[in-house]
RNA sequence: GCCCAUGUAGCUCAGUGGUAGAGCACUCCCUUGGUAAGGGAGAGGUCACGCGUUCAAUCCGCGUCAUGGGCACCA
């Protein structure tokens, strides 16, 4: 007698031992069918697991996450076969799951192309149609290693090799291809439906830019078809608010060969940076910073002195004049240190905090450009606190509040913190990183946050918290840190006289909210798909007039506006008031204001919203009355 | 930096071994029209750059630069 639990707290009794397929089938047979997996007190295995003795045990749909997983997983092995089966001599390597769908990396004589792909998705089409027995064998490793390098697969063979030797191999077959697999996999290629191959890209074998290059397929898979073509859709939609695009479309910015990563920022543009850049001076002033400026280009026996020239010096960018050679500044640091420096401080200064629109300059490699979220020029919101230990805690603390209502004020409500460790190659002593990172974890906690350990991931010279944010599309993008620092202090010789008035060097810590001003202003523009709130809007309003005899009325109201301090614009051109509307919503200004006859003689001004909306005449003192709640409410509500 | 693709008018994109085309934008003319494109005319390009092949190259080959998709990198 065999007792199986179900997740709904029932149980069947099966008179001795049976597959997961078979408990499945005896539940009711729309379960069998959609069954790809069971979960057996807790793990995952095939549905043609056999259950020996009493269990927990569920069946795996592909409703379930763990199902769709799954689902991904076999649709890879399923690319893999098809991609052998087409083309003889391509070896395989790995073929993991990620989000939204999987892919595989392959070696082959030549690389794939989107040709290719459209054969290999029709060969996947006849073994998903052949609906072929996904089968799991077991092997001792040294038979699977000799097994794959006899059919010529010597990087299976070496994935193999690096497992310890006592462990059994599974391997996965259908039809007469075989992959290594940890498994499990769905029971049959037929129930492989929803599936789309979506590039070919390179990556380097095991990751290391030392390999060869592989050539990887990237699919998405999905238990419906509804479900990809949404995510098919939300692909499109994101393409439609690419920074880049709505750069142009918008002109807020443009970029060209002659400053590769460097950014030309339009009126437009320039004016969005200003909202930003003036709303978090603001910041600055009113959290106790106190704004400085330092040099752009710094001796390089400052960079040696902090280990830049000696570690990163391909990276800066240089310069020599009158025998002396000197890099432009990639980080704000030093310059800070040296404001600092500057006199002898008193343990009553600390915390001191200096905050900077530090504009620096990194010669990225040529493949990490992307827009403007990855530039060579970019400006932080740079923050740098010198503080005793005791007072790492309670600013961060204050800071991780801080930067929680930063994101509140620009729409990002969902934050995600990440407390990155100790590095192996590292400075500092053991007890200074336990205070530093203990410190860490305890501000979050005691903030009430979740979080999520990056082990080892800390800078050489301290531990730090990553703050992530999550667009209007679910993307997630870092933008804050907060970092603890033991080691440029020391070296640049920074000092405070204690209360013992003996010297100590300080703790410095960085920090910084939106990061790279270039690269949030273009998570901006696609969170907002460039309809920006009022209060960043570039031009918030524009007044049109509807023939020539409105014109001079127009001027006055736009004239008033402006006085006002509204980013507003005057459309005198001698156009059909629709096709203005319709130039002015393409550009996604906030408000439009139409002026006529009737407008004149009233006194007011025709509202029309963004959305479409028309809100009717209304004097201008009910207009900016409006205009002035709805940016206020942005900002304190 | 590595793999692959791309580079034609301000923008979006066609196209060809015999020195180039559309739509929008731009200029001028007509039109003065009430909430997402009124009509006409015109101007605009060393086809990314360099070197080859060819009688002839925007097109073919090689190289360079840039961009895009990934990988690696991100103090």
């Amino acid at each position: 007698m065999l007792n199986i639990r179900l997740p709904d707290g029932s149980s069947k009794s099966f008179p001795g031992p049976l597959t997961v397929a078979e408990i499945a089938q005896a539940i009711g047979p729309g379960l069998a069918r959609a069954a790809l997996a069971g979960k057996v007190d807790g793990k995952l295995v095939d549905t043609s697991y056999r259950v020996e003795s009493d269990a927990d045990v569920a069946i795996v749909t592909p409703k379930s996450p763990e199902g769709l997983e799954i689902l991904r997983h076999s649709t890879s092995h399923l690319m893999a076969q098809a991609v052998q089966e087409l083309f003889p001599g391509a070896q395989v390597t790995i073929g993991p799951v990620i989000e939204n769908g999987f892919y595989y990396d392959f070696s082959y004589k030549r690389p794939f192309t989107p040709e290719d792909l459209t054969a290999i998705e029709k060969k996947m089409a006849e073994l998903v149609k052949a609906d072929l027995p996904v089968h799991r064998k077991v092997m001792a490793r040294d038979e699977a290693v000799k097994y794959f390098l006899n059919i010529g697969e010597k990087y299976k063979a070496e994935i193999i090799g690096a497992i310890p030797a006592n462990e059994p191999i599974s391997l996965y077959g259908q039809g007469n291809w075989i992959d290594l697999c940890r498994g499990p996999h769905v029971p049959s290629t037929g129930k492989l439906k929803v599936f789309k191959l979506m590039r070919v890209a390179g990556a380097y074998w095991r990751g290391d830019s030392k390999n060869e290059m592989l050539q990887r397929i990237y699919g998405t898979a999905w238990a419906t078809q509804e479900e990809q073509d949404a995510y098919l859709k939300m692909l499109e939609e994101a393409e439609k608010r690419d920074h880049r695009r709505l750069g142009t479309q918008l002109d807020l910015y443009h970029m060209q060969e002659e400053a590769p990563g460097l950014v030309f920022w339009h009126p437009k543009g320039w004016t969005l940076w200003q909202q930003v850049e003036q709303y978090m001076r603001r910041v600055y002033r009113d959290n106790g910073y106190q704004e400085v400026r330092a040099p752009q280009i710094l001796d390089r026996s400052l960079w040696e002195k902090t280990g830049h020239w000696q570690n990163f010096k391909d990276h800066m960018f240089t310069t020599s004049s009158e025998n002396r050679d000197y890099a432009v500044k990639p980080m704000n640091c030093p310059g800070h240190i040296l404001i600092y420096n500057k006199g002898i401080r008193s343990y009553r200064e600390l915390p001191l905090r200096y905050g900077e629109f530090g504009s620096c300059h990194r010669n990225e490699p040529s493949g990490a450009l992307h827009g403007l979220m990855r530039v060579r020029g970019f400006v932080q919101d740079d923050g740098h606190i010198f503080c005793t230990e005791e007072q790492i805690l309670p600013e961060c603390e204050a800071f991780t509040a801080l930067l929680q209502k930063v994101y509140k004020d620009f729409d990002f409500t969902d934050i995600i913190y990440k407390v990155a460790t100790r590095p192996k190659a590292r400075i500092g002593s053991d007890e200074a990183w336990d205070k530093a990172e203990a410190a860490l974890k305890t501000s979050l906690d005691k903030s009430g946050l979740q979080f999520s350990i990056s082990p080892g991931e800390g800078a050489f010279y301290g531990p730090k918290i990553e703050y992530s944010l999550k667009d209007g599309i679910g993307r997630v993008w870092q933008c804050g840190t907060m970092q603890v620092d033991f080691s440029m202090p020391g070296r640049l010789g920074a000092e405070y006289v204690g209360e013992d008035n003996a010297r100590h060097t300080p703790v410095m810590l960085h920090r910084a909210i939106v990061g790279s001003m270039e690269r949030f202003l273009g998570i901006l523009i696609e969170h907002h798909a460039g309809a920006f709130p009022l209060w960043l809007a570039p031009v918030q309003l524009v007044v049109m007039n509807i023939t020539e005899r409105q014109a001079a009325y127009a001027e006055s109201v736009k004239n008033k506006l402006l006085n006002q301090g509204f980013r507003a614009i005057l459309d005198l051109r001698n156009e059909k008031i629709s096709y203005k509307i319709r130039e002015h919503s393409l550009q996604k200004l906030p408000y439009q204001l139409v002026v006529g006859d009737k407008e004149m003689q009233a006194d007011t001004v025709a509202v029309r919203t963004r959305s479409g909306e028309d809100l009717g005449a209304m004097s201008l003192g009910d207009f900016t009355a409006r205009l002035q709640s709805e940016a206020d409410a942005k900002l304190h509500g």
